[in-house]
DNA sequence: AATGTTCTGTGATTGTAATCAAATGTATCA
DNA sequence: TGATACATTTGATTACAATCACAGAACATT
């Protein structure tokens, strides 16, 4: 079993030191966590959980980043979260015998750490430290989702654009020069389906910014924000 | 000290009794923990938290209910939960040193019972279990935030009215002769805030389901739902 | 019961985003 | 490279809910 974790990914670098969650435990005990856990690669489009399925693990991003969403009546979808490096879900299902309350599908290749839920109870109960850490992870979140869900309430669209591209220059923007580069995790349908708007709302609304030059559309895949303070204005 | 839990509310059926993260505990413990909580009652309007705050404790309503919310932008509100009877809040301040992320205000008298960080911090330290149960309970408490979230995601109104008289109906309602009475937590405008949709939307949405004979208003505070069957066609 | 106050329902209008449709642009793969 | 599928933008139109305005109900207070 010592050889679990010496796949390509984790030699040098255990996933579990880039989760937060054990960041309180001693390195031996990390060693011997390392060992419980399962790793996996996962394509671009592939399902890491479904919506009512139950996952006996809790899994643990360790590389790439995935979405998670639930389907709408109309069909569509609608993103609940974007998990990157460090980020894990799963958790809620391990305690009790609720069923997966969405769906997690790769945005790129993932590398994934999964420990049972078995395993977990058994480190739980043993550190009640990580226990403390997790409630304070899911506040975290919790604070996230209710920031969503006051932005989903705000009837005003600029306002939820603005906002959501703060949002994403804070996660994954690097500034330079001239301005701040975001690298978008979601295409714009996806961010469409995160704001709850059409895609050409979400289309015509970046156009309007640029436009205004508070932005500048570099490719599909990332843009430029020259000027942070007049979206922090627009977002409110 | 002992004195603090003969309180008319209290003597005969302690708050703590209510509350589920604390049923695993044995009646000596319970005991313990009652004469280290302090009760209050509020009146209608009156704010048991506000946004910003840094709250020092966990507050458990004992009687009444609050509704919990942020205010958007352009300055209304959105609401995120109704709490009621053995439900908590300003568990995640107690960890962290984070502050409220939202409003609570009492809908009616309200008798809270509140804990003290230090007091909780020391009990959960003793008694590993109760944060399995609060990680629980967060993770019921999650479900129902990303339910409402994909709701707002929703584009179509009358859906999500469909919903929220479902959820209310599931949580507040009696089934009698004629079909499910239900008696509404929020005012019209609380609901239409809920759901982060234009008070006047929502009368005429009501009215339609009303027509309909779906639904018939009682009164402002209660309807009676007629066809369970169409309103679950409704909300999808 | 009468008054003021808050809450709710309805009509008319406007504004905004969804939808439909088509064109351009961008990735992917043989 | 070219061919094909996929993603994004842009335009025109429509549908729907927000807003404004007011009337009527329900509620509290004296």
């Amino acid at each position: 079993m010592k050889e679990t974790c010496r796949c390509l990914h984790c030699q040098n670098d255990l996933c579990i030191h880039k989760v937060p969650i054990f960041s309180s435990l001693s390195k031996d005990d990390l060693g011997k966590i390392a060992d419980l856990i399962l790793h996996r690669e996962y394509k671009k489009g592939e399902f890491l959980l479904r919506e009512g399925e139950k996952s006996e693990a809790i899994t643990i991003i360790n590389g790439g980043s995935v979405k998670a969403f639930k389907y709408t009546p109309d069909g569509r979808e609608q993103i609940l979260y974007v998990f990157s490096e460090g980020d894990f879900f799963g958790e809620t299902n391990l305690l009790t015998d609720r069923t997966a309350t969405f769906n997690v599908e790769a945005l790129q290749s993932v590398q994934a750490c999964s420990l049972s839920k078995t395993e977990f109870q058994n480190i739980l109960s043993h550190h009640p430290d990580i226990a403390i850490k997790i409630i304070s992870e899911l506040g975290e979140r919790m604070a996230r989702l209710e920031n969503a869900m006051q932005g989903m309430g705000v009837r005003n669209v600029d306002n939820r654009v603005g906002g959501i591209l703060l949002e994403f220059a804070s996660k994954y923007g690097i500034q330079n020069s001239q301005g701040i580069l975001v690298q978008l995790p979601l295409s714009r349908e996806g961010i469409a389906n995160y704001l709850g708007v059409a895609r050409e709302t979400l289309s015509r609304k970046l156009g309007q910014l640029e436009n205004d030059g508070v932005i500048r559309s570099v490719n599909n895949k990332s843009i430029l924000i020259l000027d942070t303070k007049a979206l922090q204005e627009i977002a409110g």
